[in-house]
DNA sequence: TTGTAGGCGTTATCAC
DNA sequence: GTGATAACGCCTACAA
């Protein structure tokens, strides 16, 4: 019923010659050992049957699976697909494949997925959920298995990691916050155990300082999740305490969209009584009414750079360990506008 | 420097046995031939030593890799990251994994991932992307690798599949719109070619004849892509025309939001000048403005039960082939409002 | 340039 | 109940 599948010996047999010749003639790596026209005979042979190597055994022997582990929180946080896609584009173009392991935030979790992918051998891993002096990372070492790190950086440069600037990207805010006349600028924090919302927390402070504006405590809020719901209880906080400020830099999209919903409850317009900048430039985040002004983050290269550099590791590049930020940008769109929205222009409608 | 991995001959020599035996007791479906205290023996030193049953010499020697292959069209189409999660789930569950390959609708793309796919000796695949004819899956067939088809129907009974009853749920659609007095409503179609384009089509059709209304051809308009522009493109196409009508009921999310670009532009308001209804419920539609009234698309349960149905297979239940239809469910939401839009209360603003 | 032989780690099939 | 043996498909010293 089923084709049998087609071997090395196979193929060797159909090309007479042995095995161990097939195997060479059919490799890349090896193909300049055996002769030319061998060499053919044995292409076409596979050809004609339809040869495909057995991976599983390959690996066996290499001791080289060509998989990866990536482990991520959430494939539903909107940030990730892209950055998977960068991971798998790259891996495929160099023969890997990506194992994909949805945390959710569980140490639990994680060290279950840890646990499955080594048995399954990967080669490397990518890991965008560890913190820091997590355990697995030592067992990793341990185990001679290569490391990425992704959105978390290893200051000591013990591991490579790719990762935004999210200093420089808050920077970029409340810059242009600031040039738009806005002195009392808010912030809503991410939770400050995550690398990403400390950096940006402390990006926000440093740039207010560059600015010579106060960073006002009263005007900091501190989220405990990245979500639509704690940024909107974040701006329902500083909308009661009314300290006459007029702008918002979010953590990150969600807390801005939730910041969105909390000006309309209290009736506020946007940007002409709160301007608000947003952060990752999430899809169809430029759908929103007003479309969101944000910190773009190139998510689909911070896949194709950790991919490229977990490679470069698993091929035994032993060179200095890189660090590696991408740079942000400014997205400007409607969010944002001049200080008491005067003459408020129309903000210009991005066509994408 | 780095652990020698711990195999199981090293288990059996630490319990004093033949590594046949370790394998026996370690593995669950053969415990029961091993005695009882030999076999806590084998369990306690493959603790110790913090054995990992090596998964690729498994996999060689059973020939069951205990992964399956998942072809979709895009990660980053929003439809897709909760599928992707409901199969890995569901397959982590089962201690299988997903290799995921993008195919971006390109059929070398997905003819070259197949390849690898079958090289890597997946169990089974679950394809969101091919066409009915598609070779592939002659060749699944004759390679005896089990196949679930998502978001496509093998109306012979052929193949396995999981999708959502598109025609049920446009027709929930089309019912809603009626029954808020609109008589004149037209069809954004998505490409005839896709399956879920088409049978959107044929709901509309069918449910418009139902509800007594005469679905005018000049209100059909069929997009080339399931995409922002071309919505936009297609509405634009039913303003101008200016057939009176005050209702429109997209094939999808994305064309909807391009039918709000096209009506924006137009100087249109809705729901007062035009009803929307798109389809997907896509992740953040409801923070459109207005918030999109859509269909429900069960998306991870299309995940865990394509994974379900995949695994059956792969388990060798033969029964009868499965035609998997989960219900759609219409979520009313601020872009639907009565004819006219006279009395238009405000659109309830769903909390989340 | 090609063939030989052994083994990667596991499990299936014997025999004891 | 347990041990011995072979084999899964491939690769790679080493020998020829």
């Amino acid at each position: 019923m089923a084709d049998p599948p087609v071997t090395l010996k196979d193929v060797a047999a159909r090309a007479r010659v042995h095995p161990a010749t097939a195997s060479r003639a059919l490799n890349p790596e090896t193909r300049l050992l055996v002769r030319e026209d061998t060499a053919q005979r044995v292409l076409e042979a596979a050809a004609e049957l339809g040869y495909r190597p057995n991976t599983v055994a390959r690996s066996l022997r290499t001791r080289r699976s060509h998989s990866v582990g990536v482990l991520i929180p959430d494939l539903n946080n909107p940030l990730f697909p892209p950055i998977v896609r960068g991971i798998e584009d790259r891996l495929a173009a160099a023969g890997y494949v990506a194992l994909i392991g949805n945390t959710d935030g569980d140490a639990e979790r994680e060290r279950m997925l840890f646990e499955q992918m080594r048995a399954r051998h990967v080669d490397g891993l990518v890991l965008a959920t560890v913190h820091l002096g997590d355990p697995l990372l030592a067992e990793s070492a341990r185990a001679d298995l290569p490391v990425v790190l992704m959105n978390r950086v290893a200051h000591d440069y013990s591991l490579p990691s790719v990762s935004v600037d999210n200093e420089r990207g808050i920077r970029m805010a409340v810059a242009h916050l600031a040039g738009l006349g806005h002195t009392r600028i808010a912030h809503i924090a991410g939770p400050q155990e995550v690398s990403t919302g400390l950096a940006r927390y402390r990006g926000f402070i440093t740039a207010m300082e560059a600015h010579r504006l106060e960073p006002d405590p009263d005007l900091i809020v501190t989220a405990k999740a990245f979500s639509i719901e704690e940024g909107r209880r974040c701006s329902q906080l500083l909308v009661k305490r009314d300290l006459g400020c007029t702008a918002v830099a979010a953590g990150n999209d969600m807390l801005a969209i939730g910041c969105y919903a909390a000006l309309d409850e209290a009736g506020l317009r946007c940007p002409d009584d709160m301007s608000v900048v947003g952060f990752n430039d999430m899809p169809f985040i430029d759908r929103l009414r007003p479309p969101l002004t944000t910190i773009r983050f190139p998510h689909y290269q911070v896949g194709t750079e950790a991919a490229q550099l977990l490679l470069e590791r698993i091929a035994g590049h032993t060179g200095p360990v890189k660090v590696l930020f991408l740079a942000p940008e400014l997205v400007i769109r409607g969010s944002t506008g001049p200080r008491g929205g005067a003459a408020a222009e129309p903000a210009a409608q991005p066509r994408q």
